[in-house]
DNA sequence: GGCATATAGTTGTTTAAGCAACTATATAAA
DNA sequence: TTTATATAGTTGCTTAAACAACTATATGCC
């Protein structure tokens, strides 16, 4: 038990997420001024598209720490957008591919430079040490609470 | 310009907030375990009035870092629960006090127990060093970003 | 083959975020 | 006092999250 004795009033804004908030509306600002509609959330699961083209929406629940009704409803808005289309597999019928559209491809670049322009404006007066340890301790608190935390009403542990 | 080499694909957890939704979900599950019926964005709420009752909606959203129509619709629910009440002020007919009810009151101990028990878990393994540091960037990242974020169409910078 | 169970995805409902547009009150300027 | 402006809060709308309940397909076992 390292660390019981911390002041645990002051580790709220762990809970609240201000940071994360504050990154993820800057972002969205940034956007809207390029003139590029889309929201941050529809553009994760594009990030994740860009890194692997074709993945199902289970995969994307996985990468975007998101459940399967959640990414339904993203894949639905990005079809709609013309960004992303479904497509069934041949192996197995209860899986669908989804693959990027021309105009998504077309959006990584700027808006890959758009998030990190969001980073550096965030990050500013932050050391590259600083970052590294953050890092850690978030991916351990990730890594601490993520049993089962994903796709409702399925895993059953 | 300190920072501007980092590997910036791997910050995108910055962005998305893995870690803090994984706090906010786990403190979600325990609340329900324990019968605790609020969400916790409205335990946010309550939160910020049990360190100083009779808030102003405009004070709330300061210190929730939400923006004004939030707030409203947070009060609304929380008033339907009968946690707190509004009550005009007298000096400034514009301004709502928001104040809690008793059984507000009785929710604070057994909430603030639940919350600390999560950042327990959550925090199994990590030093208060870490700690420390990663509190320090998330608190220069709000910094960074914090200007005239909040209050939708109202602040015109 | 037939049945149980697991997996992939969808739909319904409630709560909340974010933004624009709005009302009401207060303050400052003329 | 009238007018302009700022502040506090509300309402409408769209998007998304979380959860439960559901459908459809696949797999394993008999």
């Amino acid at each position: 038990m390292p660390n019981n004795q911390f002041k645990k009033g002051e580790l709220y804004s762990f809970i609240t997420g201000k940071a994360s908030t504050a990154i993820a509306r800057r972002l969205q600002k940034n956007f809207k001024q390029a003139n590029v509609d889309i929201t941050i959330e529809q553009w994760s699961v594009l990030y994740h598209l860009w890194k692997q083209d074709g993945l199902s929406q289970q995969q994307l629940c996985e990468a975007t720490f998101r459940d399967k009704p959640s990414i339904t409803r993203l894949v639905d808005n990005l079809e709609k957008l013309q960004l992303v289309k479904r497509v069934a597999s041949k192996n197995d019928r209860r899986i669908n591919m989804i693959y990027l559209t021309k105009e998504a491809q077309e959006l990584q670049e700027q808006t890959m430079e758009l998030a990190n322009q969001t980073l550096n404006e965030a990050l500013e007066g932050v050391t590259n040490g600083q970052i590294e340890i953050a890092k850690e301790v978030l991916q351990q608190v990730y890594d601490n609470l993520a049993q089962g935390n994903n796709n409702s009403s399925s895993s059953p542990l």
